[in-house]
DNA sequence: GACGTGTATGAATACGTTTGCAGGTATATA
DNA sequence: TATATACCTGCAAACGTATTCATACACGTC
């Protein structure tokens, strides 16, 4: 293993110590190529020794391809989001794609502009999990001709494919559990009122509080944010609540937001969970099954969201040239994966 | 605005509606380029009415730059690392670079291939702060000549910057407070034992509490993983640990491990913070300071951080090609940021 | 009017790779 | 032996940009 000094090692420079030609080396290096097995050991003899590897920028100029995926991503204060990155980056790096992760910033103006330089870098694909993403974004990606799918966050435009847990369903069982716990004055605290998130897992809520008789005893909007949680979680349980006015069950729209319900609960409105109100989430982020939570939730199937996800988006890259295929197969699908409500203590009704 | 259908505009393509050459427009978009009022006006109109946009990886392709840094970075499960990510990103952008985030397997060799692969996407330079990461890479990239830079990780191999918190120091505030607090039997939860980071903070504690002529009163490893940090709690403070033996305060490597051992104290241990242990992390992760942990620790001044790690790569990328300061600007810099102890209930002693 | 000085420009080349094309060699078939 | 077929191989042209070099031009200055 010669050491270069300076600069990269090139193919010209393999191809000359092997004796054969560049496009030869180029060839060795390039799957389906056709080369014969003498050439191939001797290109990879010499490739060795010079320390050769083939650089992906030059061999992207030419091909239009990167082999990189574009993970677009709000805030990483929620768990979730964290958690689901490295799930996806690991995934993408099996599949032998590597992912840029971006930040979007939370201006609208800003938003577009990071996206703009997104696709400036040649990603393959993109998958967007931030909810502060400006919806023209997919026109742009459409016409560009690079696949988007959205993780965790379904849209009103139906020409985009995405993967999230099944919210309505899951709302759903969460009233179901909470009923049958025997819960009676139900309370929701929402997230963004514009996301589709937000509004189907209200929606599989009240329609399973309908379901068993029941209607919503109070709402407040924490904006999937910690603060505005805080703040909804005193708007409902706080001291000018009449006691007699106050619900004895608050589902909470995702998991970051009912941990901050839980602090507010026990420590500033000085309530017990579950005996003076019962919390559930949605997501079951780590910590939610720490022991100072043991929050109920429902669980996001986070790895089968991963899978879906890379599987939609790579089949959708692959089948990019086939123009048979490509209107058939690449059709925008919408998946929603089922996820259990796991049981915790913070619905636990202690028979007293 | 007029858009293209397929493919990309190009610099020709501009260059021939502006009635210019290519190179005239590729010197529009160079900085410090010769050009004259008149032809940048047309070229600037011609553009936005194409649309068009500099294509960054031929750029990089014959510069040799990509304005892309690499962040390395092992696991998200603690908060810290999501924190710090999203502001080196934030930091990077304003400077008009990129941030290419990387997580480094678990494994050795796979981290090793993971570098490998970084360095064929020609980052400008690497902020790794992954502790898992070989030390070899220092060599590697210093051979080929991109600047890298420790974060939250400092390392014997002393051709590296590095930027850290005082960690000694750390160790030494927290060994003040508990001891000026009235705490007697110490205990320590160490990180991985083959870290700077864990053998600093350790160490400052250590001589702070010899200040006080107090020596440690046990010890045990965490390996900076949730699992490990409740495994070394029970082994300090489980059932089969006499009462008369057991720490009144313990310090543990990161607020990260601190949590976990908060929870194991509490609910597997049925003890009291701080009534029968005080608790000590380091960090300040958002967590320390929620109302269920409310944990007195060390803070990280990660602003700070963030800036010196930003402006220590980019000077030493920039200053790439002068060869006069070249070795005395680019010579590798330790900086350790003193961090104030954050003071919460963890170890506030209820006087009753 | 000659001459230096500085700025603006275009032609051409390089960056490191993939790939279409045409030729070339070997093996198999008639 | 001739011919078809398959498989390899090298040449050369892209991909979209930055940059060197030589030239052309404008502008003062002596």
């Amino acid at each position: 293993m010669m050491a270069r000094t300076r600069g990269r090692v090139t193919s010209k420079e393999v191809a000359d110590l092997a004796g054969v030609s560049q496009s030869a080396v180029s060839r060795v290096y390039t799957k389906g190529a056709s080369v014969s097995a003498k050439t191939r050991a001797r290109v990879h003899h010499a490739a060795q020794q010079l320390g050769y590897r083939p650089d992906p920028l030059a061999r992207t100029l030419v091909t239009g391809r990167s082999r990189m995926i574009g993970i677009v991503v709000g805030y990483l204060d929620n768990q979730f989001y964290p958690d689901a990155i490295q799930r996806l980056t690991q995934q993408l790096q099996v599949c032998g794609y590597h992912a840029l992760i971006f930040m979007s910033a939370q201006e609208i103006d800003n938003s577009d502009k990071t996206l703009t330089e997104i696709l400036d870098y040649k990603v393959d694909g993109l998958v967007i999990a931030s909810a502060s993403m400006s919806s023209c974004l997919a026109q742009r990606c459409q016409q560009e001709g690079i696949p988007v799918v959205l993780f965790n966050r379904s849209q009103d435009d139906d020409r985009l494919s995405a993967v999230t847990s099944d919210n309505y369903s899951g709302g759903k069982k969460v009233a179901d559990h909470l009923v049958e716990s025997g819960f009676a004055k139900m309370a929701y605290i929402a997230g963004r009122e514009d996301t589709a998130t937000q509004r189907d897992r209200e929606a599989g809520f009240i329609s399973g509080l309908a379901r068993h008789g029941c209607a919503l005893h109070s709402r407040a909007v924490g904006q999937f944010t910690r603060d505005g949680a805080t703040e909804a979680a005193l708007y409902l349980f706080g001291p000018q609540r009449r006691t007699d006015d106050r619900p004895d069950a608050v589902f909470v729209a995702n998991d970051h937001m009912a941990l901050a319900v839980m602090d507010a609960v026990r420590f500033t409105c000085d309530l017990s969970i579950p005996q003076d109100v019962a919390v559930v989430g949605y997501d079951d982020v780590p910590m939610a099954s720490w022991p100072s939570y043991q929050l109920t939730t429902v669980r996001q199937p986070i790895n089968q969201m991963v899978r879906e996800t890379v599987t939609l988006l790579l089949t959708a890259i692959e089948c990019g040239n086939s123009t048979a295929w490509e209107r058939e197969n690449v059709k925008p699908r919408r998946l929603s994966i089922d996820g259990p409500l796991q049981i915790r203590q913070t619905t636990t009704r202690i028979d007293s």
